[in-house]
Parts: C-alpha cells; sequence; structure tokens
DNA sequence: CTGTTAGCGCCTTCAA
DNA sequence: TTGAAGGCGCTAACAG
C-alpha cells in the first residue's frame, strides 16, 4: 500500500510494520517508471557534457552527482565526446525519459535547430561553463576575461614583457575572452601583444605541440608560453620537454585550468584555476530551485559569473634577460 | 497512432506521413515510461562504478557509454566514490528504475548483505575490474599476477635486484596478486623480494608517498620501486621528486596502470597498461548478450580475463652499481 | 483510519 | 488497413 511506504495519509502502526515487512520480504522496490508515468516527475536529472574525458568536466560532473543524488535525483549521464550528432541523440533521449530537469555543457559545433530545439524544452535546463548565443538560459560559468587577465599580471609582475598565448579559434568564445583579457591586462601597463606570438589554431594536444614548436624555435623567442585550456597544456609541456628547455630558466610556461599532476611534476606547473566545485554547487542549486517550482519559467534567468583565482607554482618565474620592449 | 512511429502493422503511406507530420508537428517525444511500465523493458543499463574520479575507470566509463548508446541503451551512471553507503543506495535506484542490466564495479569496503542483494538481482549483471568473493557472476578482469610477473621480468632483465613494491592491503585480491605474480617472477629467477621493502599499508596517495620516503631514505635503499595502481604512483613521483633523486640514475621507478600525462612528464614513466578499451568492450558485449536473451540465466557464467602488457618508457634503466643479491 | 478506483501513455490483441 | 480496448504499477481522490 502506497501510503504506507511513502508516508503519505495516516496509517497504523501495526499495519505499517505489516506492509514494511512484506516489502522486505519480497524484495520489493517501486516501479519508478509507473511513478514517473502516474506522478509526472521522473526524478532524474539529465546531465549532457561535451566531452567526459576533460579533466576539468569530470570534476564537475563528479560534484554534480553527488548533490543530485544526496537531493534524491538520479542523473542520466550522456557524453557527447564533441560530436553534435551524438549531442542530438542525447537530448532526444532526455526528452523520451520526461527528465525533471538538464544541465548542459553544449559541444563546441552545434546542429541545425539546436536553439530552437532547446527554447522548446519541456523541462528547465542550464547552461553549464559554456554560454549560448541567442539562448537566454539560465547559466554557471567564469569570468575568462579575468582568466585571462590574471595569467597576464602574473607575467608582466614577473618581467615578462615578450609572451605568447598558445589557444584554439577566436570564433570560440571561451578562448577569445581568454585571450581579450590576457591582452588588454597587458596594454594596461603598456605593453602590447605582438600578434605573431598568438598562435590561434591550436584545436587539439597536436596542434598546440606543434604551435609551441613554432614558438620555441624562433630566433625572439618568447620568454614565456601560456595555453589556455588544459588539452592545449599537454601538447606545451610536450613540446617543451622535448626541446630539452629548462623551465622556468629557460621559458616560463602557465595555462589556464589546473590538473591533478600539474603540482607532481617538476617544475609544478603555475596555472589559473576554475573554482569547479563552486561552480557545480551553484549550477545545481539554481536548477533543482527551477525544477521544483514546476510552474514555468516565472523566475528571472540568471547569469552566474564565478571568479578563477591564479596559483602560482614553479613553472612561471623572471626572464633571464628583460631585454627590449 | 503507435503502429506508424514504430514500424509495426501495416499503415497507409498517407496516413504514415500524416502522424509523422503531426509528431514533428508538436515535438512529441515516446514517454519512455510508459514505454517501459508497459513491455517490461526500461532500455536502461546501470553503471555502478567505485570511484569515477579515477583515470582508469573514467576510460572505462567512457568506452562502455559509448557501447551502450550505439546499441539503443542509455546509461545510469552512478558513482559510488568507495562509499559503501553510496553503493547500497545506488544499487537500490537501479532496482527501483528496473534497469535491463548492470555494470559493476564495486567498493572495497563492502556493505552486509551485499553478496546476497546482488544474488537476487532481477536484471544480468557484470563484475568490471574487481570480482568479489562468494559470487559467480560474469566477470571482465586482467589477469593481476602477470600485471606484476611483466614489471618483475622488465625490472630483472635490466639487472635489479633490490626492489620495492609499493601497495595497499594484501587482503585485496588484486594488490594480492600483483605482488605474487611480482614476487613470483623475480624468485623464478632465483631472486627473493626482501619482506621489509614491500610496503604494504599504502591505502591512498598520501600513504604512498610517506612509503615512498620511507624507502628512499633507507641506508640500503632499493634501486627500482613499483607501486601497484595509479593512485598509489602519484604519492610515490611526488616523493621521489621532493627528495630530488635523479629518475632514472638513481632509482627506477614504474606503476600499474597508464595515466595520460605519463609520457608528458620526463622521464617518461614506464608502466604495465590494462587493455581497457577491450575490458569496455567485452564487458558490454557479454552483458548485452545476456539482457537480449533474458530467459533467466541459462547461458554459463563467463569469466573473462584479459592480458595487461608492458610500456617500457624512460623512468626505467640499469641500476648504476649492480651490488651484491 | 482503511480499502477501492480511475487513469497516467504505451503497446498488443482483437474486432471491424 | 484501421480503430478500440485492456492493463502494466503507481498514487491521488474518494468512499466506507
Amino acid at each position: 500500500m502506497s501510503k504506507a511506504l511513502n508516508g503519505t495519509g495516516f496509517v497504523s502502526e501495526e499495519l505499517l510494520a505489516r506492509v514494511v515487512a512484506a516489502a522486505n520480504q519480497l524484495g520489493y522496490a517501486p516501479h519508478a517508471s509507473a511513478r514517473s508515468l502516474r506522478s509526472g516527475a521522473s526524478r532524474i536529472l539529465g546531465l549532457l557534457v561535451a566531452d567526459i574525458t576533460n579533466p576539468f568536466f569530470l570534476t564537475l560532473v563528479d560534484a554534480l552527482e553527488k548533490r543530485a543524488s544526496e537531493a534524491g535525483y538520479s542523473v542520466i549521464l550522456c557524453n557527447s565526446a564533441e560530436d553534435p550528432e551524438r549531442e542530438r541523440r542525447n537530448l532526444q533521449l532526455l526528452l523520451s525519459q520526461r527528465a525533471d530537469g538538464m544541465i548542459l555543457v553544449p559541444t563546441r559545433d552545434s546542429w541545425a535547430g539546436r536553439i530552437a530545439a532547446l527554447t522548446r524544452l519541456p523541462f528547465p535546463a542550464i547552461l553549464l561553463d559554456r554560454r549560448l548565443d541567442g539562448l537566454d538560459f539560465d547559466s554557471v560559468t567564469i569570468d575568462n576575461r579575468m582568466a585571462g587577465a590574471l595569467a597576464a599580471e602574473h607575467l608582466h609582475a614577473l618581467g615578462h614583457r615578450k609572451v605568447a598565448v598558445i589557444m584554439g579559434s577566436p570564433e570560440m568564445a571561451i578562448a577569445r575572452h581568454r585571450l581579450d583579457g590576457f591582452r588588454e591586462a597587458f596594454a594596461r601597463h603598456g605593453v602590447f601583444l605582438e600578434e605573431s606570438f598568438v598562435e590561434k589554431m591550436a584545436f587539439d594536444e597536436a596542434a598546440a605541440f606543434r604551435a609551441a614548436q613554432r614558438l620555441i624555435a624562433r630566433p625572439d623567442r618568447p620568454s614565456a608560453i601560456i595555453a589556455t585550456n588544459n588539452h592545449l597544456a599537454l601538447g606545451m609541456l610536450r613540446a617543451v620537454a622535448d626541446a630539452g628547455l629548462s623551465v622556468p630558466r629557460d621559458l616560463s610556461v602557465m595555462a589556464i585550468d589546473d590538473l591533478p599532476w600539474f603540482d607532481v611534476i617538476r617544475p609544478r606547473v603555475s596555472v589559473v584555476v576554475q573554482p569547479s566545485e563552486a561552480m557545480a554547487n551553484r549550477c545545481m542549486e539554481t536548477l533543482l530551485e527551477r525544477v521544483r517550482s514546476a510552474n514555468g519559467r516565472v523566475l528571472p534567468v540568471e547569469q552566474i559569473v564565478l571568479e578563477p583565482s591564479l596559483l602560482v607554482r614553479d613553472s612561471t618565474a623572471r626572464p633571464i634577460s628583460t631585454g627590449a620592449t
């Protein structure tokens, strides 16, 4: 009897005991599908992540899953592996499962009609880490300009004037903002970035590797290189190691995004850290608020922006000769 | 009309077209719960992982999720974070969701009645990576003795005779088997492991760090150290780096389990690799076989054991002086 | 306080 | 070839 198990309605001690005993005896577990069909709520949250093998996203997923289960929701984890087609299918799946809400880290390449499909969602959704143009959803992101600026201020303070950036396409808002912040911070000190030091087409580790090799081989080698995300940092570090350069004596390096092994290797890598735990918490908090007040989107859209921070370790130091400009 | 959408039964062109059009128009998505209630199959697979932040498990999860979605199943990912209580709750969840099958990487500490609960499962389940005593389930594991032996053969061939092992408790089958394999391989060459060189109580990175420090500080320092999993490798590497030792000149190190950054750092770390992709594939294959032939457990139990392999990089070399014994 | 009932959306069966 | 009906397990509403 549902009243007994769910604690709704009034049931005598004795009956309750009998029901519970029988339930245990039979190994009874409530049928979630039937419940969902009847009640209209699935108590399932969708987690649609662009790439779960990215350690940064994994940290988010881990924290998100924890929070969700604490709140009594289960999570269907969908990994798009940066493939738009998989993302589309995964969205369809969550639609079918009648998820109560969704957290979306969108893929970089989008499919036709994505915005349209997202605006018509029958459940609340929130964007995490990456915002989408033309979609005024709740979102939790970091201040990417500030991330760039933090790195720039640190390098400038050390005396670096010839600095290089390894990044993906400036078409991507995140990369662009990080570069802008970096550039602007230097500019505020009267230092202007040499454009040929900005490697803009590093879309993956291999490309970052080649970009770093090019930078290292230049006669006017920069005194510091920054990689704008953890994938690119991997390629950069490999190139630096291959070249036999001594860090930070010959070259300072740093990255945006921390990685668990950045303080295991020597020299330990200086980074700009994203507050992943806080991002996950705020994100889940906000989503659950929407889910619980399921009376449509009466609440105003929230665009939560958190602040990254600088973590100085050993891979950055004063350049040997603070040459011209 | 279900016949039209599902392609069952016979429907005229024209009606079909009308139905499809209407479905698109309305943004119709079949209600998975209703379908599941009616058909008894949820097309959901449970993935109950001991610790998703372990990169090795993450690789498995990634491959499993891919395979499942290719086969038309969605995955509910449950992370136990090595907490037995969370594992118990997650199992309950999958029971409620009426999963069609489950892949289980069990936590190390188990809860009372776990074996009993697992034997009564109403759906097929398969163990991955870790087997459970007293449970004759299908399983996919690696030959852990062989993993130890591969490392031992490599170190012995290089001339190492005084080697140390950093491992968790020998109560855990995996750690014990790896040690056994390691010990036996050396023994076959007439070399017997010094027992005080076997650090057996390293349960986490911090403990491995201290264990490595102890080994390094000994006057009769070993010429090689092996860590039996990736967590422990982290602690070991940190201790070695802190001590300012030059690897592999002063000390050879290696690990069981590869990590994506083991070939980024210098020296690159020699390892024994587990065939994670193959493990995931065989695992999903076997489970789906069971799920599809849902006529109970008529198929014989399969215990699939895959072979690890040796990946020699730069962290192991001949010891400087091949001293006595 | 306790037992009964209707109906959630789907699919299978049967009738037209 | 098409329409109608029943029932999967649950919960909310209502009757005893």
